[in-house]
DNA sequence: GTCTATATCGGGATAGAC
DNA sequence: GTCTATCCCGATATAGAC
């Protein structure tokens, strides 16, 4: 819940946030999105001209939420575990609030890759950053100070980093019910233990010595 | 590719299985389903009799066919490293050659958890088999040989092996752009890698010396 | 069993009053 | 800017001939 009294424009991106990340592009009714922000639906095509639109602002949306507080710490100077400590710790706290935001961005990804991939790479171009070659110059570092083993490979890092931090979120549902016998205070308590968890997971088996 | 000479009901389903995995539920054309058929709309309505029972028949099929090599590994007597080894190996195969499927079951078990679930639940129930409770013994017992630290939770341990393997083919369509400049062999032969990778990552993070 | 034709309905989009 | 009424297409589903 951010704010309650915005105008209708933010009122109808929120609602329809809500309703695209959890039902997707194709599952979504214009309709559901109007009644949740308690308007008109030919309201949405007065603000955003068509269905396609609107989705396309969501998603930026979404990235917006999620890209500047995870770029801030792997653009940063810390070392490397460190990072690896802050980023999980952040990401975690991040997608735990924000539960349906990956899975709906990996699905509208699979859907339509080149058209949606586009805007998630001109926003990297345009901050001229990349976070897996960032993290390869960091993983090199490391490796120079001798801290993580010489056959450490950035990118297998990077990417198990990545899975151990969305996965777990994404795949709730299943996870929850075959786990956890669908206790929901005790998912939580897993992921908010995971933080701990997979940081030192992570530093385990890369920490030389 | 399977065989290319079956009943009409096979080939629906087949048919059915590639578009659904592909698009979801709430993405699928039945048109679509019937065109890659190579038969009329109206026999996918003789057959299954509407979208919902096709699509039932779908995801009990996908479930199918990934459930019994993976439930044969994880139930075996192998001891814990065997075990993660063949696992992972196993599991990075078979959803290398079905890469939509682990999307789709999540995807679509976001979207209706309970109503899909109790498929799952029941399929497990009726081998009387969880996976999540044996792996948890096999830790206990390598725990008692000695093999593993006394810290390791077997349910973290579980779902990291689970994430290792899944998200970095589920997120292919993201991770390949951004790490691996669209190159498709390239990213083939780094899930390849991966199998080793997630393997030694597991057993280092866990061995105990 | 397989086809063509058609019924029916839902949802995106527009027109136009206020 | 916001509403009501309506258009129109696409998609599921059914009827019925062969």
């Amino acid at each position: 819940m951010t704010e309650l009294n915005k105008d209708t424009e933010g009122k109808i991106l929120e609602a329809a946030q809500d309703v695209f990340t959890e039902k997707g592009m194709s599952g979504t009714r214009m309709q559901e999105i109007a009644d949740k922000a308690g308007i008109n639906k030919s309201l949405l095509h007065y603000y955003y001209r068509s269905k396609e639109k609107l989705f396309g602002a969501v998603f930026k949306a979404v990235l917006v939420k999620f890209m500047p507080k995870t770029l801030k710490v792997l653009s940063s100077d810390l070392p490397l575990f460190e990072k690896i400590e802050k980023f999980v710790d952040g990401y975690i706290d991040i997608i735990t609030k924000h539960p349906s935001a990956p899975l709906f961005l990996i699905f509208e990804l699979h859907r339509n890759p080149d058209g949606i991939a586009g805007i998630l790479l001109n926003a990297f171009k345009e901050i001229g950053f990349n976070p897996v070659e960032s993290f390869a110059k960091d993983v090199k570092i490391a490796k120079e100070m001798g801290l993580v083993h010489e056959g450490v490979d950035s990118k297998h890092l990077f990417v198990n980093m990545m899975s151990l931090c969305i996965f777990p979120v994404a795949a709730r549902p299943l996870l929850q019910r075959i786990g956890f016998e669908n206790d929901k205070k005790a998912y939580d308590k897993f992921l908010e233990m995971r933080k701990l968890e997979v940081t030192t997971f992570l530093i385990n088996s890369i920490r030389k010595s």
